[in-house]
DNA sequence: ATCATTTCCTTAACATGTTAATTGTTGCTA
DNA sequence: TAGCAACAATTAACATGTTAAGGAAATGAT
């Protein structure tokens, strides 16, 4: 058994295929001066609503010590609010403000266009290919 | 226009994907003492030889700060040797030592086992499609 | 009730990602 | 040849990834 050459390295083309997604929609975010993480915590609040920390981290496929620095970040923004919940006070809610609502609607239309782009390139059929076999890859999707 | 929603997020995907594929891969590299990016590294140089710096983070898929630092890391394990290029003093080649070589030897089998593993779960076609479209993204592979 | 365990979250430590500024070297050119 | 643009590499600064340790609160067993 032999590892593939460096240049069909399933990691390695991960890694390269995700640099090419996610660098227009860093240079779009570059505007507005959040990360591309701190976009991704701010989409997954936008479509779900207030959540507990733990699923927050989760949805947004983030680790959790992550997810701290990041809300704190977002709290000194003024994007997002943090709450404890008084049944178990070892839980943090956390929720998007208004503030944090304007920065996606303003930039969602671009993102969708980038989106777009990428589906173009492809082609319909490929891009819902490429989303069901990459889905295959995450084990820890079993729920 | 509007963006799909997180579970369906092309990005994401891609995260969650490669979290997937790097996890028994990490695992592995636990015992040896070294990250997955200078586990990458060292298999460049494994297969193409001494290389320029520039070349190597091009091959490696990292750019130049993060080589610097993992270079230095690596020459301080005694992993790999760095020397002027004498033409051109401000060129570095880095090869790989006896000793690089043999972390490689070690565990290239392991390696090369996980990477048969995920190759079983898609299906030896799907996993080709997988490598085709995830090039197509990569936005600087035109050459 | 008490204590160990579990859970949620934070903090720490180190490595990498990312962008920008800086240093040293080469090459060009006026 | 003096000066400037271009290039290779490093360093700096900040954010995140990753693993481990720690603290506070809830849970479960005895």
């Amino acid at each position: 058994m032999q590892l593939p050459s460096t240049s069909r390295s399933l990691p390695i083309a991960l890694i390269r295929a995700r640099e090419g997604v996610m660098a227009p929609i860093r240079e779009m975010l570059s505007e507005t001066g959040i990360t591309e993480q701190q976009w991704r915590v701010l989409r997954v609040l936008a479509e779900f609503g207030k959540l507990d920390a733990k699923t927050l981290a989760d949805r947004s496929s983030l680790l959790f010590p992550s997810l701290t620095r990041i809300a704190a970040t977002l709290r000194e923004k003024g994007f997002v609010t943090q709450t404890r919940d008084s049944k178990d006070r070892r839980r943090q809610f956390i929720e998007i403000t208004a503030n944090g609502q304007r920065i996606i609607d303003e930039r969602s239309p671009q993102a969708a266009q980038i989106v777009a782009n990428f589906q173009a390139t492809l082609g319909a059929e490929n891009y819902e290919t490429l989303l069901d076999l990459l889905a295959m890859l995450d084990t820890g999707a079993h729920d």
